[in-house]
DNA sequence: CGTTACGTTTACGTGAACGTCAACTTTACT
DNA sequence: AGTAAAGTTGACGTTCACGTAAACGTAACG
């Protein structure tokens, strides 16, 4: 068994970033490797925890907002204090993003039909320089 | 009939932006409002095209990458020569969009989920404290 | 024991997308 | 004519999310 850890490169490897970001988000309280003398030792936790900063940035959503949204997804039975405010502010991020969807859908929709006008003027296009060939 | 130009006070209250935000734009050249003397005036395309500015913009694209889509969008029978390159342009974002409506439906999922344990555990905490009382 | 590789901290630099402020014009009103 | 309101052009400031470079530690290799 290879202890479960990473280095600082094999989790730059694995989530094509930099070390400067892994360091950064560490500073921000957003992934927390352990230290094996002074070196970065990333958990499976932080790699779980990468992943999802790396799906919020996606989604546009700011590093401090997804570090408040971390604690509902690494929330052990402990400090169940926080749980009742961190659940709001799932909900809030959950409405959001449902938001978003409906708007990516509708914006597909137009996109698509912008395509088709496109299509059909290339195509129209296409056929006139035949004609005069 | 009221000219169907705004002046840039009654686009910012239209659209929620800072007349700075405005300027910014027509700079960068997402926007190209007509001159009255040194005042801008927001035509209809502008309005248009500032929807589609922000859309864009909650869904991640840079504002160059919005600027280079949206000549899709305004692109008249005249330059038809742009089309094509613009049409594959389109092509990739679509691409984007869909991909990131997929990963958009997987994060709801599994924050649902999330959120499902997350209200177990806070029912299992109230009903402790019932059964305290 | 030197040096090469990998990692660390500290600190300043950078691009995107505006915010903010100063100094003017222009228009509108009294 | 006076002045307040609205708009304009610079120009510099700011925040976020890192990039980049310098100086240093340490561990392994030949």
């Amino acid at each position: 068994m290879t202890t479960d850890t990473l280095n600082i490169r094999q989790m730059c490897d694995a989530f094509d970033v930099t070390p400067r970001t892994l360091r950064f988000y560490e500073a921000k309280e957003l992934l927390f490797p352990i230290r094996e003398g002074q070196r970065r030792l990333f958990t499976k936790r932080d790699r779980a925890r990468l992943k999802l900063i790396l799906r919020g940035k996606r989604f546009g959503f700011s590093l401090e907002e997804i570090r408040q949204l971390l604690d509902l997804y690494h929330m052990d039975d402990g400090q169940e204090a926080q749980l009742s405010k961190t659940y709001v502010l799932a909900e809030r991020h959950l409405a959001d993003m449902e938001a978003q969807k409906a708007e990516l859908e509708e914006a597909i929709g137009e996109l698509k039909e912008q395509m088709a006008w496109g299509a059909e003027t290339l195509a129209r296009l296409a056929k006139q320089k035949t004609a005069a060939a």
